[in-house]
DNA sequence: TTGTATGCGTTATCAC
DNA sequence: GTGATAACGCATACAA
């Protein structure tokens, strides 16, 4: 049904039609595409009268000027790439619009890319490919699972900020939080509430880039500062299921620990559900501490005990030092260590 | 520092460099621009030989073929567009993240677009002319703002698919969630567990074309079953602070309702924060309900009475629809209304 | 098997 | 003021 017969002017076209050229636009204005472009592109030089036929044809028309035609002899694209790990991950997510409304007043389009959600290095290796055939002007890369080789490959194609991972080369930018000094943080603050039997879920550096780091430090710091520390292993920081995390809070519940140290808010969530199923509750049985401090996570009804990371900061460093790059105003490949702040809650407090 | 003075081979080379061309790599190999075509797009009819020199060249320079003007020439992007209002909601992230993986699996990238985060119908506008210039071959738009006539002005230059937002129109596709039916489930829910006078916070149509219908539909259930319903309404949806729940639970509250029935989760963690804060608890003093059913808020932990939308059908439909249209395989422009589940969750029990 | 020529839609540099 | 014309980087029909 719907046969392709609509050719009238006033009706709605078929979206199957090409969409109109700057030829098209010259021809029912009555002029040659230079003129056109020069109107278009505001350029002086045109009759007031001319300018409004063409405006005019425009307008009929839909006319919507092809931007990689544009981009091909202007040789930039106006486009920054962003290559994110998993936009569904709340952390990428948020990230992802913050940078990208940095962006936008920095007068950049943004187009991202994602290693499709599976676990392949390959997959993300073509991903940059992806990008770099985009002819994006800069890169952000935030993804803590690529190798530090490829990053400085691509680093030397095209401007490349990481954030939110840890990385420090003169190949390229990076923007992340300090994360030994946010695990010290919650340290000193679980220490100081008066636990001396901490249990502390720790990521094996391999797992994640983030992770790994802050769990150490929360342990290390802990140790110093003279408390009993129980470090509770994880095998796959992505899979990390239920199951495991209640492994992890029966075993910091075995091993008389007052409270439990966990690297994510996500996964305090679960450890305080792995809490109430047995019929438990924190702080009351046991401490839980979580780590991030933005998104729904952070909502005032849970009262996570948490470390905030300064997200905001975070996008709009990553995205105005690659802008700086790009546009080779500054060398902005150096490595920025940002700080995040305690959110002190109502999961965490003396022990009993 | 570091001047342009790195032209060695072997170096890490300035980012800076234009990007190789297809010519420069026929240069390296001794060939024409054709042969290195040939070889890339996996043509027939090159000798062995001049292949592994091609390739060979082409690794050299990190050689990464030019996806626009590669469109250009194929009159076709392999890009669909995703329109989406504000990507850090979650409805919206992991709206994306899903049709994102679904558009790969067909073949398609993706590109975003969004509205800036503003609320100016204008921006949105823009934001569209971006898509279409970036020649999409097809879109999907995930905005309950944008005028009716907009979309369908869009939908006449290329194939579109309306996802997340009740929309019966001939010039596109649209795959949403049976709001009514969902509003009406939940009302069925609050109804059985005996509650006889019950909060609804109601939106108004203009403020939200999902959250309004379902509201409604709950209400007016609620209504035909037999309840006395407290109709609460709220004024701003994209700004609804923790004051405005607070004032609702208030109103709930001093109405005499047993049970507060909520159009999203995020509105009814809000209204559990105000409870606690309040020292009453949910479903103790009053029960309480929400809408959606995804993501972090799902957690058992908060254990949400909820209405579940199937976002990854919501997702895969849109994309397989949006192929179909753009393969002009099938007509795929009717509205598909998909139902959802009810979460049965412990923040709604039989009134005290 | 390989090289040459043409065109995709646009901007910019020329003449007129 | 306006209109030809040459790029931009690539694929492809055609000639060698």
């Amino acid at each position: 049904m719907a046969d392709r017969q609509a050719e009238g002017r006033g009706e709605v076209e078929r979206a199957s039609a090409r969409p109109a050229t700057i030829l098209d636009v010259a021809a029912r204005a009555g002029v040659s595409k230079s003129v056109v472009s020069r109107v278009l592109t505001q350029a002086p030089g045109v009759a007031a009268a001319t300018r409004e036929r063409v405006l005019h044809a425009a307008g009929e028309l839909g006319y919507v000027p092809n931007t990689m035609a544009q981009a091909m002899v202007a040789r930039r694209t106006g486009a920054l790439g962003a290559f994110v790990r998993d936009a569904s991950t709340p952390f990428y997510g948020h990230l992802l619009t913050l940078m990208q409304d940095r962006a936008a007043e920095l007068g950049y389009r943004v187009v991202t890319a994602t290693g499709s959600g599976r676990f392949s290095v390959a997959d993300e290796r073509r991903a940059l490919d992806v990008m770099t055939g985009l002819r994006v002007e800069g890169l952000v890369i935030c993804s803590g699972l690529l190798p530090e080789r490829d990053v400085e490959e691509v680093a030397a194609k095209v401007p490349t900020v990481v954030a939110g991972r840890p990385l420090v080369s003169d190949a390229c930018g990076s923007v992340f939080c300090d994360e030994a000094g946010g695990g010290r943080g919650v340290a000193e603050h679980v220490h100081a509430l008066g636990h001396r039997r901490v249990a502390v879920l720790v990521h094996s550096p391999d797992l994640s880039l983030t992770l790994s780091p802050r769990s150490r430090a929360a342990a290390d710091h802990l140790t110093e500062l003279g408390a009993d520390v129980v470090r509770l292993p994880v095998h796959d920081f992505w899979r990390t299921t239920h199951e495991d995390v209640d492994a992890v809070v029966a075993a910091a519940l075995d091993a008389g620990a007052t409270a439990l140290v966990l690297p994510s808010d996500r996964l305090a969530l679960r450890a305080l559900e792995a809490l109430r199923v047995r019929g438990l509750e924190a702080p009351g049985d046991l401490s839980v501490t979580g780590y991030d401090g933005f998104g729904e996570l952070a909502s005032p009804f849970l009262g996570l005990t948490t470390w905030r990371q300064p997200l905001p900061t975070i996008a709009r460093m990553a995205v105005d030092s690659l802008v700086g790059l790009v546009q080779g105003r500054v060398d902005g490949r150096g490595a920025t260590a940002l700080a995040g702040e305690l959110v002190v809650g109502r999961t965490a407090s003396t022990p009993a």
